[in-house]
DNA sequence: CTGTATCCCAGCGGATACTG
DNA sequence: CAGTATCCGCTGGGATACAG
């Protein structure tokens, strides 16, 4: 391999370690990546917690602004209880007769930067000419865009992304 | 609704101008949330992207190091071209014979923080008992983590996040 | 080595109908 | 209003076999 890279202008990460060793992936197993795949990775769980982003809480909301099938809705919405990305408790309006709500929980806020990455992605495909909903910095305007930084806060860009295998 | 929220510490996002209307969504079509999912919201679309940020380029590799099938490989592959985020390219080493690369393009390069925000999340949950790969900042190696920044540059929390309809 | 063709199964998502 | 039960088509993904 005299003259490694063709493409050297092609920026992918540098791998580190173990990892450099081209087959420590496949023993390395299951990427959290697919962790992440296993629980959001349907259509219908993404627009749903979408949803509860937007402020939706009840399940006739949920089901009409999603346009999901109530029977989709209904499953999905266990099974994102179950996998603790939301909490369904029982709450009452005065005057009102018990009713259920779904609210995010920690974890399912912790999507937060998944949904920007997903939707601005999404503006950059099949060009601008559509409506749909955009987000906003509240305080000035500004559309939303995903970043990627370190946890000492410098921004990574992706020459300088090292990939390697967790010490654990 | 003189009581909006029983629950204000249970941050979401603002809905500003006609986005408030709660229906104004349904008319507002489809998402570009949505659109993103067509394109990359498979396990082997992801899985394969990961690979070519790793720096996998042949067809071999890529199955090797996904684990995926050769059939699911080779279908998905075609159509991450097709969608534009990757190419293939023929090229050959001296005294080899002509083989066939895929490498991001900048629509796939795109995909970047997406990729972060699924692997971060995913560390989250199933607890941190696990192999796996993780990404750092190659200059100081810490770990990457998402973050979300309006266009102006600003840090932005959920509580500041405001959802509105594109004007287009 | 780099795929394609074929067959198969499981899971997602929708339609319809029915309960509390 | 808030779901569940059942059925059904489509696609994602794997196994096997084959081709340039």
């Amino acid at each position: 391999m005299g003259h490694v890279d063709l493409h050297s202008q092609d920026a992918v990460f540098t791998r580190a370690g173990e990892f450099a060793d081209r087959d420590a992936f496949t023993a390395a197993g299951w990427c959290a990546m697919e962790r992440s795949l296993e629980v959001v990775g349907t259509r219908s769980a993404m627009m749903l917690v979408r949803e509860a982003f937007y402020g939706g809480r009840r399940f006739d909301d949920l089901v009409r602004r999603t346009g999901l099938a109530e029977t989709v809705a209904s499953k999905r919405l266990r099974q994102l209880v179950a996998d603790g990305l939301m909490e369904r408790s029982p709450y009452r309006e005065p005057g009102a007769r018990t009713r259920y709500e779904y609210v995010l929980t920690e974890r399912g806020r912790a999507l937060f930067p998944l949904l920007v990455a997903l939707m601005r992605w999404g503006r950059t495909i099949q060009g601008d000419a559509h409506g749909g909903v955009e987000l906003a910095h509240a305080d000035c305007g500004a559309l939303l865009v995903p970043a990627v930084r370190c946890e000492a806060g410098h921004d990574v860009p992706i020459e300088e992304t090292e990939a390697r295998l967790a010490s654990s």
